[in-house]
DNA sequence: TACCGCAGAGAAAGCCCTTTCCCGCAGGGA
DNA sequence: TCCCTGCGGGAAAGGGCTTTCTCTGCGGTA
């Protein structure tokens, strides 16, 4: 590879000059030295050795990102809303993904540390696992403490900056449509019991159901893996362990297709036998059959804003920013078959055919 | 941030020593020394600095990769596979997203190329571009020339080692496949006009037609986007200019999805007014539905190969792997209604409400 | 004519590590 | 007892770039 002194060399100037001319400084250059210094870096093809400028520069400029998993649409979406802010401010984006696993949490922490990142950002579920929180943040405190900027996004283990989705209010909000519906018999597709986000969806769903006088047992939970086959497995136990069901709450749209998949193959009809709910409103949310009804999130503002708190002016205090939830009524929420239409209000009818929004 | 001398002056040692201890290195550190090193490191938060760490060592490690977007589902499954290996042999992944931009695409040759990788890796569709197809050329050929190794997935431009999807065949596939059904009134729901990857799928479609008989006149293709919305647009300019058609073949899955919803919005029966083709066979093509019959490519495998090539010892001669398409049938496409079958053979019928692979 | 100031270029000091090379010392063999 | 060997540790030389500081030479003013 062809370095700095090579192009200086070939154009009988000094690194410095190469060095101004090639970075555009604000230190003037003749026209002539100028030509013979791009002239050389055309004929060999010379690129600088980044590792050395980020070295040289004491500037930070990069931005790191830790998700579950960027190709999950969850956070396909997110990351789009960070990339936007990202580039408009001419940053680049370090995206790690941990699927799901807290220890490599922890390590891409520390590497986007070394990699000298301006700010660090963390999208996805928190853990209940008192341990892994302290450390995760004795970590972020000690990049923080050498100047480094933080956000979460949709987690609780950090005191800093935060971007919350309104996890509790969605859930609520799937509770309190199934119930009006008319639906007595929910059952629960769940993601990780060790997620937070989990157990915030389930503590609205749960408080939901409560405030219609209808308990939530564990059997009629099931947890499984956050995607389409761990919505589809667990679909299946719930039902095994309760045909009677009419209502399937996912607690996200990837389970709940899932869920869809598995009442296919079962042949049971949504949502004229079973009622199905996911959570986040994906795209493909409004693609399957029938249109999924779904509690929407703003994952692209999620992400727009967390990239601005940690761009912006730093905040005396920790700033927490909560985006409402959003009931998106399509096609997999219907009456309850032979329902006791129990509380006061219209159940809306589901709106059969509208393929949009 | 605590640097390297720092953790030396605080356990009393030289740098060498600290460096050492913390890389393990090979030469023996007593124990004494290492433990305060440790203790030095713990206390002060020390992460090594990764850009000082990759400008010493001269040790070439990480991997760039370019594709179009990893969020679309092509792309991820690609992506997977390439992790698999790299993860394998302990090696960091750069990915990059063109977002089909040209010129993007070659900035990013640029700046992985300046971040010192040991290889590069574009994925995605090629263009007409002759300038472009240059350029590029050039600067994958100064890469190589300082010892940087080149895979491209799916690409004609490059002559080097190459993963190539059988695009064509699966276009033949895809066309045979809709010819044995009877259907004679064939749209085709194309991607961009200007990348390869839509002339090579639309130029064994056309053969297979061809094969019957069957001409396919430019007002029978519509190029869009490769996405969702694009497919959605493009079937309904299709249909309006010709009610008649009996089958759409998309050539992505995505475009196929937007298809479904255009013909679902028409309340045109699919398959029994209308058949519908994919390509690609992405995960979600088994969720929606009627489940998608589409032509199925060795996505995870195609990153595999190429990681594996790029990796490997390198090769005298260039080399390139195709990989077969396969027609995986399930629900879109059926008889065409009316249909003279005027092809030799049995026509086979779908499989109505088989929900896997 | 003598001096000052400034523009434009180069010398050199880092940025933070890794790694080679060298040194001192202790133990073992002659 | 002396020398050689080898082990554990440090000094120092990069690695490729940026940037401050310094220097040279020129034009302009008193």
């Amino acid at each position: 590879m062809a370095t700095l002194s090579d192009v200086a060399r070939r154009a009988g100037v000094s690194p410095a000059t190469a060095s101004r001319v090639i970075n555009g400084s604000s230190k003037p250059v003749t026209d002539e030295l100028r030509e013979r210094v791009l002239a050389a870096v055309a004929e060999l093809q010379y690129v600088p050795n980044a590792h050395a400028q980020l070295l040289a520069r004491s500037h930070r400029s990069a931005v790191g990102v830790i998700v579950h998993d960027v190709s999950d649409p969850y956070f396909a979406e997110i990351t789009r809303g960070l990339q936007r802010v990202a580039t408009d401010q001419g940053r680049l984006l370090m995206i790690c993904n941990s699927y799901r696993d807290p220890d490599r949490e922890l390590e891409y922490v520390e590497l986007l540390r070394g990699h000298q990142v301006a700010a660090l950002i963390l999208a996805g579920s928190g853990y209940h696992d008192d341990t892994f929180t302290r450390q995760l943040n004795e970590k972020l405190a000690a990049y923080e403490a050498t100047g480094g900027r933080v956000a979460v996004i949709g987690r609780h283990e950090h005191s800093g900056d935060a971007v919350m989705p309104d996890n509790r209010a969605g859930g609520y909000l799937a509770g309190q449509e199934l119930c009006e519906l008319g639906h007595r018999a929910i059952g629960v597709v769940a993601g990780p019991r060790i997620l937070t986000t989990t157990t915030d969806r389930l503590a609205g769903l749960r408080q939901a159901l409560a405030e219609q006088g209808l308990d939530l047992p564990e059997r009629r939970i099931r947890y499984a893996e956050f995607d389409r086959d761990g919505g589809a497995e667990a679909t299946a136990r719930l039902l095994d362990a309760d045909p009677e069901l009419t209502a399937i709450a996912a607690l996200n749209d990837s389970m709940a297709i899932g869920a869809l998949a598995t009442l296919r193959a079962r042949s049971l009809a949504v949502p004229q036998r079973v009622s199905v709910l996911g959570f986040d409103d994906m795209p493909i949310a409004r693609d399957v059959t029938p249109a999924l009804t779904t509690i929407r999130l703003p994952l692209v503002d999620m992400g727009v804003r967390a990239m601005s708190l940690v761009l912006g002016v730093e905040a005396p205090a920790p700033r927490v920013e909560v985006l409402p939830a959003e009931l998106v009524r399509r096609d997999t929420a219907g009456p309850a078959p032979q329902a006791v239409q129990g509380t006061a209000g219209a159940a809306p009818s589901p709106r059969r055919g509208a393929a949009g929004s």
